[in-house]
RNA sequence: GCCGGAGUGGCGGAAUGGCAGACGCGUUCGACUCAAAAUCGAAUAUCCGAAAGGGUGUGUGGGUUCGAGUCCCUCCUCCGGCACCA
């Protein structure tokens, strides 16, 4: 039975043309160009911008049709929908391939900008494009360095020295992503440690701002508030100073068990604390005190790469005074104290903390038992085989015996803040965030070195400082601006003397923090943006990107969010709104990538079977958050299904041209049947790309929608309402469909007799009527299991329901011989019939 | 080690505590065709059964409930993050 009536000859479905014509028509129009307009709700729909390596693969591309089904949903609802895109466009790639193959950064970054922008055009994206950026151009890095002094300013932007990885073979800093397994990634060289002068943001500042605003964030994964919230690590304890036995002087340590401080029988120094240094001088062979720091230093690092180093440590010959004892306790030096957490230096409690325990044992220091668990007998230190960290009754710790350690906690604080040897602190394990980079390709900190005024900061009235053109990328020596004479040189602004130009660029990092408010005012020559503008897009409602960003991008740009908060630019502190990370798409098991030669390129795919089929079959395959595994059958199955749509749409649509209006009282009970599942669809849709972010469910509902049409279309029932529930039924579905397959779409729509384009069209209206049910088909289970049906009316009432399911014909025979204990209606979903 | 998340057909996946497996891929069958492709339709967890029907089934074992993929507890596996943070 050859369903489709052979009426007219059918159209065949060419998508390749379709993405020609209405992309375009959208250029044309300048469809996607927004004004701040106060009289609609805004909704600001973004992206994380793009590093432009060259080649988008299907990877990158399903994050910007997740962004782009959103946005143009909300288009369609009627929001204001600012969608823009932009290129990360500063970074190492582009300087290496200049050190390697000659071409200069700005010229391949430029190239492959260009190249990357068509692929996304090609595949329909709704990109305000007159807003796009590029970090690299001076009219965005400018305000950088713009902010940077106002950061200056304020002591948020400061300089120390600190520890970098450095390369000896090529003479250069790297990056930490640069370091693979404790190897430059470039020639394999072990990496080393190098002190230098750094600039650094004082993203400390706002520890406790960023850490608790997370509770506020409630559209955010979960997981990634938690990275979050670990990344920034914050412990209660208190400092602690110990005085020296022997000498004058003291040590700090920082603690979050004070509670314990009764067993502390011995302190332990890291390798990089002042004291350790001072204590080899005083030691009888300063040579191998000195030899032991320096292979604890070194270790520390190895560390990092093997995992596990044997704790180890040695005397210094030197004791301190515990505060609360008086007893004269050991400094020992250990390899697993850091240097660069809390004091540097800890006290030793083996009895509660278990590395101090190891520690303990191994050198033979004394353990004593200073918690207890009450109705349970005092542990003999003897028989430990390990730590006991768990909190209890205080024990041998004088007038403290009996508290509870939450209670002791408090008093011994308080009573070392009375006494003047310490305080209650916090501790973060979240550090400043160092942003100098020895590289070219990036923003030049506008600093200048005079001998006299120190670090003066540019005027703002001669930014940008601008990079330099660089004929020759060698890869050798340091900061490669500090070679070029022109650059270097430079009077101090303050005194006029020959000075010296900050050399180090920053981190690309500092370009992406902030960029999102750019896009408000993309063009602003006079300041970073003009707050009012943002002030009507920011903050983000919806921002979707990789998880990689977890806690780098997202917890930088939300620091630099609080910085124009308190300079007075924005009004808010929390710069994305709903966050999406979404998961990654893997060719045969593994992240696409060019030197797996696995990668997926959207063009062969536009090629075969046009962008729509590309876009749905991303979002139908599985839901945005999880990883997926690319299919081309699932690619030609969604082709199929946009191909099925065209064609069951051009079958009724000579009929939907004449048909008069619809007129819901006059239908027959298939038309009725249709016309609900087309409103049920509208429902699902609107919730699941709206509220859920489910793109995959919405594609399913439209499918049913599609299968239900052809069984409409099969019956072959042709009433004179048929052709206008059919034009419902297919219309809405163009309108649900048009943010996954926006080409096909806006053709069907023209098609149906709409001139003026999707751009002017509505979201469809979920009708509760129409998909009111007539009869609710309800199961009926007797002891769980289902054994028969009823069909009721929506508002019939318990007894009803009760009755009809005690006599249904399949049910009876599982109700014989036995007695009804008991009826459990669900209204509209089941009953449940409980028998002895 | 700590903190997250996840375990459902051959595959991707779906299920406000209410008919497990929607939707799609794949496979099989039918229609159309001289034939094939495309298309349209049907079937497709598993076991017993000719069928009607029945049993079993969402990593494991328990629990709560009239009812559990979903909630609680135990364990196992996998993925991700942090990892000597005192």
């Amino acid at each position: 039975m050859g369903s489709i009536p052979t009426r007219a000859a059918v159209s065949e479905y060419r998508p390749q043309e379709l993405d020609r014509k209405w992309q375009a028509h959208w250029a044309a129009t300048r469809a996607f160009e927004v004004t701040e307009d106060l009289s609609r709700p805004k909704f600001y729909c973004l992206e994380m911008f793009a590093y432009p390596s060259g080649h988008a693969h299907v990877g990158h591309v399903r994050n910007y049709i997740i962004g782009d089904v959103v946005a143009r949903l909300k288009r369609l609802q009627g929001f204001n929908v600012l969608h823009p895109f932009g290129w990360d466009a500063f970074g190492l790639p582009a300087e290496n391939a200049a050190i390697k193959h000659g071409i200069h950064p700005e010229e391949s970054t430029l190239g492959n900008i260009a190249h990357m922008k068509g692929q996304l055009q090609r595949l329909g994206i709704s990109y305000a494009w007159e807003r796009e950026l590029a970090t690299c151009m001076p009219d965005y890095f400018r305000w950088n360095q713009w902010l940077f002094i106002r950061m200056f300013e304020r002591g948020l932007a400061y300089r120390r020295r600190s520890t970098v990885n450095w390369c000896p073979v090529d003479r250069t800093v790297l990056a930490n992503e640069q370091v693979i397994e404790g190897a430059c990634w470039r020639c394999g060289t072990l990496v080393e440690q190098q002190d230098l002068e750094q600039w650094f943001f004082r993203i400390t500042a706002y520890a406790d701002d960023l850490l608790d605003s997370t509770e506020a964030l409630s559209q955010w994964p979960e997981k990634v508030l938690t990275m979050q919230r670990n990344w920034i690590g914050r412990s209660e304890g208190a400092r602690v100073t110990y005085a020296l036995a022997d000498h004058p002087g003291s040590v700090d340590v920082f603690t979050t068990r004070i509670d314990t401080i009764y067993g502390a029988t011995f302190l332990m120094l890291g390798p990089e604390h002042p004291l350790a240094q001072q204590f080899a001088g005083l030691s009888d062979d300063p040579t191998v005190f000195r030899a032991h720091l320096t292979r604890f230093r070194s270790q520390d690092r190895s560390a990092r790469i093997s995992g596990e180093v044997e704790k180890e440590g040695f005397f210094t010959g030197q004791y301190a005074v515990n505060p609360f004892t008086g007893e004269r306790v050991p400094i020992w030096v250990a390899n697993f104290v850091l240097g660069e957490y809390g004091t540097g230096a800890v006290m030793g409690v083996p009895f509660g903390d278990q590395r101090d325990f190891e520690f303990a044992r191994k050198y033979g220091l004394q353990i004593r038992t200073v918690i207890e668990q009450p109705e349970q007998p005092r542990v003999d230190p003897s028989t430990m085989s390990e730590a006991l960290p768990a909190e209890g009754i205080l024990c041998q710790s004088g007038p403290y015996d009996g508290l509870p350690s939450g209670e002791a906690r408090r008093q011994m604080t308080a009573d070392v803040e009375r006494r003047g040897i310490g305080e209650g602190t916090v501790q973060y394990r979240l550090k400043d965030w160092g942003i100098s980079r020895q590289r070219y390709w990036g923003t030049p900190i506008p600093m200048i070195h005079c001998a006299s005024c120190g670090v003066v900061p540019v005027p703002d009235d001669q930014l940008p400082v601008t990079l330099p053109k660089v004929a020759q990328f060698t890869g050798r020596g340091d900061s490669p601006l500090a070679s070029i004479p022109e650059f270097l040189h430079a009077a101090c602004p303050r005194c006029g003397a020959a000075a010296r130009r900050e050399t180090d660029t920053m981190d690309t990092f500092v370009d992406s923090s902030w960029y999102f408010y750019r896009f408000a005012d993309a063009h602003n020559d006079q300041r970073p943006f003009d707050p009012r503008k943002v002030g009507y897009w920011a903050p983000v409602d919806f921002y979707s990107g990789g998880i990689e960003h977890a806690i780098l991008h997202l917890i930088y740009s939300r620091f630099f969010a609080r910085v124009f908060r308190d300079l007075g630019m924005v009004d808010h502190s929390e710069p994305f709104t709903h966050l999406l990370t979404q998961g990654m798409v893997l060719k045969d098991g593994a992240v696409m990538s060019k030197s797996k030669g696995n990668v997926v390129d959207p063009d062969t795919m536009l090629q075969k079977v046009g962008a729509d089929a590309l876009r749905l079959y991303v979002m139908f395959v599985a839901p945005p958050e999880k990883e997926v595994e690319w299919t081309d059958s699932g690619l030609d199955g969604s082709f199929r299904w946009l191909a099925r749509v065209w064609r069951i749409a051009d079958q009724w649509r000579e009929e939907a041209l004449v048909a008069g209006p619809l007129e819901s009282h006059a239908l027959t009970s298939d038309e009725r049947t249709l016309r609900r599942k087309t409103h049920d669809t509208i429902r699902r849709v609107t919730i699941d790309i709206d509220q859920r972010k489910q793109m995959n469910t919405a594609v399913s509902a439209m499918m049913e929608l599609v299968n239900d049409l052809y069984a409409f279309t099969d019956k072959g029932e042709r009433s004179t309402q048929a052709g206008a529930v059919a034009r419902e039924a297919i219309e809405s579905l163009v309108l649900l469909l048009s943010p996954f397959a926006p080409h096909t779409a806006e053709e069907l729509w023209e098609q149906f007799g709409h001139q003026q384009g999707l751009g002017s069209a509505r979201w469809p209206v979920f009708d509760a009527e129409a998909a009111r049910a007539e009869m609710l088909v309800l199961p009926v289970q007797v002891n769980g299991k289902v054994r028969g049906r009823i069909s009721v009316a929506p508002e019939a009432d318990a007894g009803e329901v009760e009755a009809a399911a005690l006599q249904a014909s399949s049910v009876v025979p599982h109700l014989e011989g036995r007695t009804v204990k008991k009826i459990v209606i669900a209204p509209g979903r089941l009953v449940s019939i409980v028998v002895a």
